[in-house]
RNA sequence: GGGAGCAUAGCUCAGCUGGUUCAGAGCACCUGCCUUACAAGCAGGGGGUCACAGGUUCGAAUCCUGUUGCUCCCA
């Protein structure tokens, strides 16, 4: 046999990917069993593989493994979504390098350029996911912009119009001069931004007076209709009723009063200007004010402005300000902080944009979402999110879900002859037919409606997702809908608990009545070693693949989950996915010792009873451990357990203790134990592990094609034997205080040494003689008192002697036991200070004072032992 | 400005219902081992005023209040 010292994973990972794909492990159907479902968070279609990504899909495998292993009809669907701004930036970068500008193309053609660039790069990520180990069920993968996928997101558009959810309306919006489109609240990131204050003085008209103003937009001036003051400022009472002139154009605009002005705020003076932001607009609604566009949808100032037409906001900002100073307006400049938005995709400042756009209205239909996740219909984990998730559907707005872009569901609103006037259908043909209906004229022809040229939020469609993958929507009786909805799992990052988990909740309860999953897994963000996020530009994060292969994949994701805690950002390092591969070799060492056995099948092996016995108990204890952690969402907590249960139970303690000596044949039953639990080891490793696991299992026994680790059941939870377990951690106790003595010695673990024993449970030790003999290295096991020239432990209220002749130093080993006996001594007087309290003795749980009296008999039998090895020791 | 969370070993984090010899794990560190499964390993070891100050309790890392520091969400 010639199995390799190093697991090499390499030679693995494709070889079982393929074989479950080939034999269809991955894929579900509707039947008899129990479903467990779980819908991928789609990625989008532009993207690769990056960290996050690794950690959020490792969870999902793992869970979904197990599922499958319990016996359920596990179904990972996967797929992506379009991701309209991010796509339709991508092809027209593209296509600028080819020197085509979007703007020579018709909508036809350009649709036609993005759907070659999707065929062509959408997707990679899914490929990137099988290297993974991803055991998603393939054949059900979904693409948001797929006919039967869009079909479903214009039927919700027009039912919701019909409900009289969906509006058309003006709003400030944030607009998005690169993207050239509108973006929802929660795309955009406000940033600390350095900027300035200028103070910028206004004539009043007919008079020598001035009034100033302080604005960190010097360049939306043009664009006032009002200055407002506070009622109640003495400073400007004289001046409430007059007008101002805005400088370089000496437009007038009134002085207005309102209590919205903070006083204290630069000079207690506001310039409004309704059209570039949102206060302005809220003010200039409740003062009738007129609202003045002055920006172009890029940037650049229109006609309106009068000055500087064409040029970009920025540069205007920087101009003004110096004609401003030039021309004796502009009083003085401070530096200043502000939040400024940017947009999340393009990296844009926002302007905020009056516009016509289409919105959906949150505040009825929202009410069932937050309901059902504050009664724990929908569980988030951890539960602190429920908070944040409780606030932002209290104060939820409404939805702008129109976008000023291509790529995506165009809005199946059809404008008649040119007006405002629009009917909304999910074809032309019915549009039509509406139109018809409206105008009262039964000729109007399909020339004469125009659709509305804008496309639905991304999210508009990924919120129906859990139902749309199945085609519910469609056809609401769809039998996969009717079998896996609502879904089990869903995992995702806390960043979009409100783009998306709270939005499929809605559609969920919207569209089916129930909701979309029982369960919200929220990972943390994988940061690097300083705790920064990973991006891109910074250059922080690692690649993903070549981590894989370095490491192996299932030692990355053991590495992404040594240290993921839910709702916790992870502190990414490698040494983690180190940690991972090692333990993936260890794995493998203990296969290559069982593989390399010779079975003899006349051999005796009653002395590994015990081992046996205690590791199928460990292994029962170990098991509802591991169901406890599952059950409460610690994967983390749960790989730990089946960690320590591997390494330290399985390889440190039980093949150290069946394993025969170099040469030697092992016996039949231990033989068959050990392979046995070698395949319970594997099967609780799995989920975490895949390939392996499944290598090892289909090497540790003769297989027959088709049979797979992956669709093996999970081990059965057992009750275990506690006594046991304890009398085993006694030896083992036993075990490592002999090996310490051994080390502190300076002594080689080769040299035979004689253990006796004052014990008053001399069974336990009989029963672990073969252990204790082969773990310790003994020659012998006797009992009875110290004899003398030995060096003494105590375990518990046994004392450990080990004869050395000619090396002890009495004096330190005095000095040991005088310590120990001094901690042992404190200790019991805090065990009796507890039980000498009455009020301890009658308010504590009985088991709690039982325990109590137990560490006292305990102390005071150690204290005993201790004592008289201190005498013995003269 | 409003809300939430966190603070435990040098680092990253567990500690779940207040009660086991409860102060733990991994990494890092120190000592000794190439003991034919594994040096990607084995056997041992050192290391913490559980942020700070009060309080509740028979008993607090754990519950409460305040302080300080950090993080996140919302505006």
């Amino acid at each position: 046999m010639s199995i390799s010292a190093k697991y090499n994973p390499a030679e693995v990972e494709d070889k079982w990917y393929a074989y479950w794909l080939k034999h269809k492990f991955f894929h579900s159907e509707p039947d008899e069993r129990e479903p467990y479902t779980i819908v991928i968070p789609p990625p989008n279609v532009t993207g690769v593989l990056h960290m996050g990504h690794m950690m959020n899909n490792t969870i999902q495998d793992v869970l979904t493994r197990k599922a499958r292993m319990e016996g359920k009809n596990a179904c990972w669907v996967p797929g992506t979504d379009h991701a309209s701004i991010a796509t339709e930036a991508k092809v027209v970068a593209l296509l600028k390098e080819r020197g085509v500008e979007k703007s020579s193309l018709s909508r036809e053609e350009f649709l036609a350029h993005a759907w070659e660039w999707k065929e062509k790069y959408g997707g990679i990520i899914l490929e990137q996911l099988k290297k993974l180990g991803a055991s998603c069920d393939w054949e059900r993968t979904r693409f948001t912009m797929e006919p039967k996928m869009s079909a479903q997101v214009i039927k919700v558009f027009v039912d919701l119009y019909q409900k009289g959810y969906i509006y058309r309306g003006i709003r400030m919006v944030n607009w998005d001069p690169q993207g050239k489109t509108a973006l929802s609240d929660d795309e955009v990131v406000y940033k600390e931004t350095p900027a300035k204050l200028y103070h910028i003085r206004y004539k009043i008209e007919g008079t020598e007076e001035w009034i100033t103003i302080a604005t960190v937009r010097p360049e939306t001036i043009l664009g006032d209709t009002a200055i407002c003051v506070h009622p109640e400022d003495e400073r400007y009472k004289h001046l409430h009723g007059k007008k101002a002139l805005i400088p370089l154009i000496d437009r007038p605009i009134p002085i207005i009063t309102d209590t919205y002005v903070d006083r204290e705020f630069g000079t207690g003076a506001l310039k409004v200007t309704p059209a570039h932001d949102p206060n302005d607009y809220e003010l200039g609604l409740k003062h009738n004010l007129e609202v003045l566009d002055i920006l172009n949808d890029d940037g650049t100032l229109n006609q309106k402005a009068q000055l500087y037409v064409g040029q970009d906001r920025f540069v205007v900002r920087k101009k003004i300000a110096k004609e401003l100073e030039e021309k004796e307006y502009l009083l003085k400049t401070e530096d200043y902080k502000s939040n400024v938005g940017h947009s999340e995709r393009t990296n844009a400042v926002i302007e905020p944009k009056i516009s016509l756009q289409w919105f959906l209205k949150m505040d009825t239909i929202t009410i069932p979402a937050l309901e059902n996740v504050l009664n724990d219909n929908v569980q988030l984990h951890p539960a602190k999110f429920k908070n944040m998730y409780r606030s932002w559907m209290e104060n939820v707005r409404d939805w702008c879900i129109s976008r000023q872009l291509w790529w995506g569901q165009q809005i199946p609103a059809y404008y008649i002859n040119g007006s405002r006037d629009f009917v909304v259908a999910e074809s032309a043909e019915e549009a039509l037919e509406l139109a018809r209906q409206k105008t009262g004229n039964a000729s109007l022809q399909m020339d004469a409606l125009e659709q509305d040229p804008d496309v639905l939020d991304t999210w508009f469609s990924s919120w129906l997702w859990p139902m749309s993958v199945f085609d519910g929507i469609l056809d609401p009786e769809s039998k996969d809908l009717k079998y896996y909805y609502p879904t089990n799992d869903l995992v995702t990052a806390p960043e979009i608990l409100f783009f998306w988990v709270a939005r499929m909740i809605i559609a969920g309860y919207e569209y089916e009545g129930e909701k979309p999953f029982k369960n919200v897994y929220l990972t943390g963000i994988v940061r690097d070693k300083q705790g920064r996020k990973m991006s891109k530009s910074l250059g922080n994060s690692p690649d993903p693949l070549e981590l894989m292969v370095k490491y192996g994949a299932d030692g990355v994701r053991t590495g992404m989950l040594f240290s993921s805690p839910a709702g916790n950002d992870l502190l990414f390092d490698e040494k983690l996915c180190e940690q991972g591969r090692n333990f993936n070799n260890k794995i493998w060492n203990a296969f290559r010792l069982i593989k390399g056995w010779e079975v003899d099948n006349t051999k005796d092996g009653s002395t590994n009873k015990v081992a046996i016995e205690w590791f199928r108990n460990r292994f029962a204890q170990t098991l509802q451990e591991l169901e406890d952690n599952f059950k409460n969402f610690r994967i983390s907590d749960s790989l730990h357990t089946v960690y320590k249960l591997a390494w330290d139970d399985f390889c440190s303690w039980y093949l150290e203790m069946v394993k025969p000596p170099f040469g030697e044949a092992i016996d039949s039953a231990t033989y068959e134990a050990t392979v046995s639990f070698m395949e319970d080891v594997l099967k609780v490793l799995h989920p975490f592990m895949p390939f392996i696991t499944e290598e090892i299992w289909q090497q540790l026994r003769e297989r027959q094609e088709g049979e797979s680790l992956c669709i093996t059941r999970w081990p059965q939870t057992e009750t275990f034997e506690k006594q046991l377990l304890d009398e085993a951690a006694v030896a083992f106790d036993a075990v490592q205080n002999v090996r310490n003595l051994r080390n502190s010695k300076g002594m080689s673990p080769k040299e035979e040494l004689k253990l006796v024993v004052r014990t008053e449970r001399p069974q336990l030790y009989k029963n672990w003689e073969a252990v204790l003999r082969k773990l310790a290295n003994l020659s012998d096991l006797q009992f009875g008192d110290k004899p003398d020239g030995a060096v003494s432990m105590v375990v518990g209220a046994d004392e450990l002697s080990v004869p050395l002749e000619g090396n002890i130093d009495a004096a330190a080993e005095r000095e040991n036991v005088l310590k120990e006996l001094e901690y042992t001594r404190g200790f019991l007087a805090s065990v009796d200070k507890k039980l000498s309290n009455e009020r301890f003795v009658s308010n504590a749980k009985p088991e709690v004072v039982e325990s109590e009296r137990k560490k006292k008999a305990d102390a005071e039998a150690k204290i005993k032992a201790l004592e008289e090895s201190l005498a013995a020791l003269g």
